[in-house]
DNA sequence: AATACTTTCGAAATCGTTTTCGAAATACTA
DNA sequence: TAGTATTTCGAAAACGATTTCGAAAGTATT
């Protein structure tokens, strides 16, 4: 038994498929009588329109396609996870796909998920995509394109971030408030944006307490690995630097951090304080528990979403208008900073 | 500027659409000069023929759904992203959702894919899924199904799933190549075939080493949390039960029990050693870090996408002959149990 | 030179819906 | 009662590719 199609509808009801499909699209030229005979008769057969027949006369195909840097990582894939629920809610589905941080990648998927025919594209980018020459093809694009936590200040599409600036600093200036006084930071990529703003919420922490900036106390992961996060404490010790606390761009770095701590038997919080940025699962089981950064992976989702479902209206004000929505952070406080 | 269709090339070649098509799909019936000309010219214009379009002729849509019981869990994560890498390696998408351990969602995600026109299923079924009633729709549907991991064996389809019953076996094993006497087991739901498997898997351990099999040893969890793993060991402690090793059915369970062994400074493995499964991230992030059972994620989507690709000369043959594939595991020690 | 076979191409049908537009039937107005 | 307005429906043309099948031209065979 062949799957049903609507003219099987039509024919077993002895009307005409336009009939059939305005009544199960709602269209008011469709007495109330028949509308009720349809529905009744599609309910009780199971029948729902082939997606990618009304896909193809509609132009719209009820997905959208995510380009995230890495799956890997586990922010990203709670930020999935949050994306496939939210979509669900509203009858869209996700298809995900992994650039590897690579460019060349990125830009493949937007072309595959372009002619695949996906109602919108969410993209976070690579770490290196400071050129973003390759992405102009999605400036004149059909399909909308929706920037996420790795955005570009120069794309003028939606974009959906945390403050990282802001959260970074509350961040340092929670371990100030500790009574930390030499503070190591722990970052990545020169280039990646994220990076970059974290690094200056960190200095205007500093700044606003008149602590001094000692870059010898600042090293730059290439993966942002516990394994780095070790090493780098490793050679803080080697060298003999003095410090009382460290904050990580990621929670990966900080735990690496933790475990070479806890080698050297320093005591956490009292002689060094840590805080990393994710607020990931690994942060809630390590031990001691990891004070972090949660990035609100479902509000983002959820962002994306609602304004991709009102996006038409929206977007044809004024292209010129940067679309701007800004992700709430919050410090997650927990053993690893907390001393009393 | 629209997007380029088929026609738009053929009038700009001023050849057909049929015998552009043709040259795209490397059909036979067209020479070799005219195909090289078609070629380069959509290589230049970077054209692709729309898969909305060609999908709705074929029949193919080149994606496949995956059904997860939780997105929660770190196991299916992995999975999932094996899933979209391998597949994206033969262009192919995947569309995730979450039936969030609920019969109903279930059913209804089985059927939005299947209207959706997915070219394959990819299910693993909840754990209360011990009536398949509700999946009979599937065994005669038109899109093939794929079960892994929760399968049931009712179902008359190609299946991947580790040996539970086996991993759990030399797991337990191991306990007791490390001295363990009285090993006291995590499991979850009595229904769930993966749980009564590798309760299995532990009891003829001990069978095989002629220990006794203690059923007061024995704790059944709700949902397998941390919290749960604590609580387990509290209730061990506080009703004096002497124990030296537990097998927890997954990561979580395990960590828990250790944060609990920890704070009674009970000293872990030396004299309670502890093994997981999964082998989640969680589990070389804890200290000491946790041994358990690694349920190879990667094979198990790749044996999949491999099934899928060569789904229908296979198929065919008889429907009759079960299709099992069984996924290699391995038991990956870490500090929790070596003693030495 | 007539026939048969190959190669190369394109007209047209097709996939299963949606949507426009006009026809037919009915209800309403003057 | 004639004329207008409103409902309700369906024929047919899309949407953009694929694929069948036959025609035309070129080659090979007698």
């Amino acid at each position: 038994m062949s799957k049903l199609k609507l003219t099987d509808i039509a024919a077993a009801l002895g009307i005409s498929p336009a009939t059939v499909s305005k009544a199960l699209k709602g269209y008011s030229d469709v007495n109330a009588d028949t509308r009720k005979r349809i529905l009744d008769y599609t309910q009780q057969v199971g029948f729902k329109p082939q997606y990618k027949a009304s896909s193809l006369r509609t132009g719209k195909s009820g997905t959208i396609g995510v380009i995230l840097p890495s799956l890997q990582n586990l922010y990203f894939l709670e930020v999935l996870e949050a994306l496939v629920e939210a979509a669900n809610k509203v009858d869209l589905l996700i298809i995900p796909l992994s650039s590897h941080e690579s460019i060349e990648q990125e830009q493949q998927h937007i072309h595959t998920l372009s002619h695949y025919g996906v109602d919108a594209i969410f993209l976070s980018l690579t770490q290196e995509t400071a050129d973003i020459s390759h992405l102009e093809q999605i400036q004149n694009s059909q399909v909308p394109v929706f920037l996420f936590d790795k955005i570009s200040k120069q794309l003028n599409r939606p974009k959906f971030f945390v403050d990282d600036r802001k959260a970074a600093y509350e961040a340092t200036r929670h371990l100030i408030d500790q009574g930390c006084r030499r503070i190591a930071h722990f970052r990545v990529s020169l280039l990646a944006q994220t990076s970059i703003d974290r690094f200056l919420g960190y200095r205007e922490a500093l700044d606003a307490s008149e602590l001094p900036y000692d870059k010898n106390l600042v090293f730059v992961s290439n993966r942002g690995t516990q394994t780095e996060g070790t090493e780098f404490v490793q050679e803080l010790l080697n060298q003999k630097m003095s410090f009382d606390g460290i904050f990580a761009i990621n929670d990966e770095l900080a735990i690496g951090a933790m475990k070479a701590l806890k080698t050297a038997d320093i005591s956490i919080p009292n002689e060094v304080a840590v805080v990393g940025f994710s607020n990931s699962i690994l942060s809630k089981t390590v031990s001691p528990q990891l004070t972090t950064v949660d990035q609100g992976p479902v509000q983002i989702a959820e962002s994306m979403i609602d304004a991709f479902l009102k996006y038409p209206s929206s977007a044809e004000g004024d292209p010129k208008i940067e679309n701007l929505t800004i992700i709430p952070t919050a410090l997650v406080i927990r053993e690893s900073s907390r001393r009393n």
